[in-house]
DNA sequence: CCACTACCATACCCCTCAGTATGTAACTAG
DNA sequence: CTAGTTACATACTGAGGGGTATGGTAGTGG
C-alpha cells in the first residue's frame, strides 16, 4: 500500500495542509487519513506535532537566504525580474505542497504571537533583500511597496484568480517605485516626521 | 457575580479571541470561562456556535456600507484625511472588542474558503471606495495602495509597535499616488496588458 | 403569595485528537 | 533459519470541546 512513508511525505502533507486550513488543520490524525496511515507512522517519524510544525516553520525561515543566493551577485532591474521569477515559481511549488506557503505562514503567524515573532525576523531580512534589489530608492517606498506585496500574498489566498495578475501588479509597483513626487511636501502633522533617509 | 449577559458581552469577547488566537480560539467553553460562566448561559442566548461565528461575519461586512456613510459626501482629499482618521479609529475600537478587527477577519478568511468567498465580495466595496476617495487616478495604482493596506494591517497584526506608523506609511502611499511616472513603458512581457483606464 | 419567565448551573453524551504501549509484517544481515 | 531492525497497525488513555436535557434561582406581574 502506501507504506514506506518518510519525514518528507508527512511533512509535504503538513504544508497543504497549513496552506488550505491553516494550523489548526494540521493534525496527526488528519494527516494519517490523507496518507492512508495511522498515527503509529507518525510517531515513528516525528518526536510529536511539536516537531513536525517547527520544521515546518523553520524550512519557510530558510527560503530567504536561499532567495538571496539565487540571486546571486544580480543587482539593479536584472535582480528585480529575477526575483519576480522566484516569487512565481516559489507559488507554484506551494500549491503541490514542495515548499511552504508564504500566505499560509504569514496566516499562521497572525495568530500565533510565538510564529509572528520569527516570522517578524525573518521578514526583516525580506525587505533588505527587497531594498537591495530595488536599489537605492527611497526607504519609505520601498517599504510600502513590501506591504504590497504581502497584501498581494493574502488576497492571493483569497481570491486565487487574482495570483495570476501578479505580472501586472509588479509592473505597476515599478511604476510607482521610479516615479517622482508631483507634490510639495507640507508641514508635518499630528505624528512626528520619519527619518526618510534615501 | 457576572450575571445578566446578553449577546453583545459574547459577541465582545467573541471578537478579543478572534483577534488575538483566530477563529480557532473563539470556543464556546472558552469564552464562558473567560466570562465567569457556563456554557449553559451560551446556549440561552445563542443557537450554537456557527451562530456566534456567522454574526461576528455578518458586523464586519456592515462596515463598509458604515465608512462610506460616515464620509458622506466628502470627496478629494477632506474625503482621504477623513478616511484615514476612520481606520484609525477603527483599529483603535477592535483592540478593544468593541467593533471586528480587518486583521482578525482577514486571518479567518485566510483558512476558511467559505469566509473568504464573503471578505473578497466585502473587499470589491472597499475598493470602490478607495477609489472613489482617491479620486479619478490610475485604477492600478489605487489597487496597489490597496493591497499596501492591506499588508499594513497583516504586518501590524503581527508587530503591534509597526501600527504606529501607520499616518507615515500613509504619507508615503499618498505620495506615491499623486507621483508621475518618469519611465517610459515598454511594450508588454509574457502578460497581456491590463487595461489601465484612468 | 403564586405563577411565570429570564438566565444560568450541573450533569451528561459524543466526538476528535495528542500521545503511548505494544503487537506485527517485511526485510536484512549473518 | 534466525535475530534484529524498520515501519508501521491496533488499542488504549486522557483532555477538551460542542451540544442537550434538566434543574435551580432571582426577579416580575398580578
Amino acid at each position: 500500500m502506501g507504506r514506506n512513508l518518510d519525514r518528507n511525505d508527512w511533512l509535504r502533507a503538513a504544508r497543504l495542509a497549513l496552506l488550505k486550513g491553516g494550523v489548526e488543520a494540521v493534525r496527526v490524525a488528519k494527516l494519517a487519513r490523507d496518507l492512508r496511515v495511522t498515527k503509529g507512522s507518525f510517531y515513528w517519524h516525528f518526536k510529536d506535532r511539536d516537531e513536525l510544525l517547527e520544521l515546518l516553520l523553520r524550512e519557510w525561515e530558510s527560503e530567504g537566504p536561499e532567495m538571496l543566493a539565487q540571486l546571486g551577485g544580480a543587482a539593479g532591474r536584472k535582480a528585480l525580474v529575477a526575483l519576480i521569477q522566484i516569487l512565481i515559481e516559489r507559488a507554484r511549488l506551494s500549491e503541490e505542497g514542495k515548499v511552504p506557503s508564504d500566505a499560509a505562514i504569514f496566516a499562521w503567524a497572525s495568530v500565533s504571537p510565538r510564529v509572528a515573532r520569527r516570522v517578524n525576523r525573518a521578514e526583516e531580512e525580506r525587505i533588505k533583500l527587497f531594498a537591495q534589489v530595488l536599489g537605492g530608492r527611497s526607504r519609505g517606498r520601498i517599504e510600502v511597496l513590501y506591504l504590497a506585496w504581502l497584501g498581494f500574498v493574502a488576497r492571493g489566498q483569497r481570491v486565487p484568480a487574482f495570483r495570476r495578475r501578479f505580472p501586472e501588479i509588479a509592473r505597476t509597483m515599478l511604476d510607482l517605485l521610479t516615479s517622482t513626487t508631483s507634490r510639495r511636501r507640507r508641514g508635518p502633522r499630528a505624528a512626528p516626521a520619519a527619518e526618510e533617509a534615501s
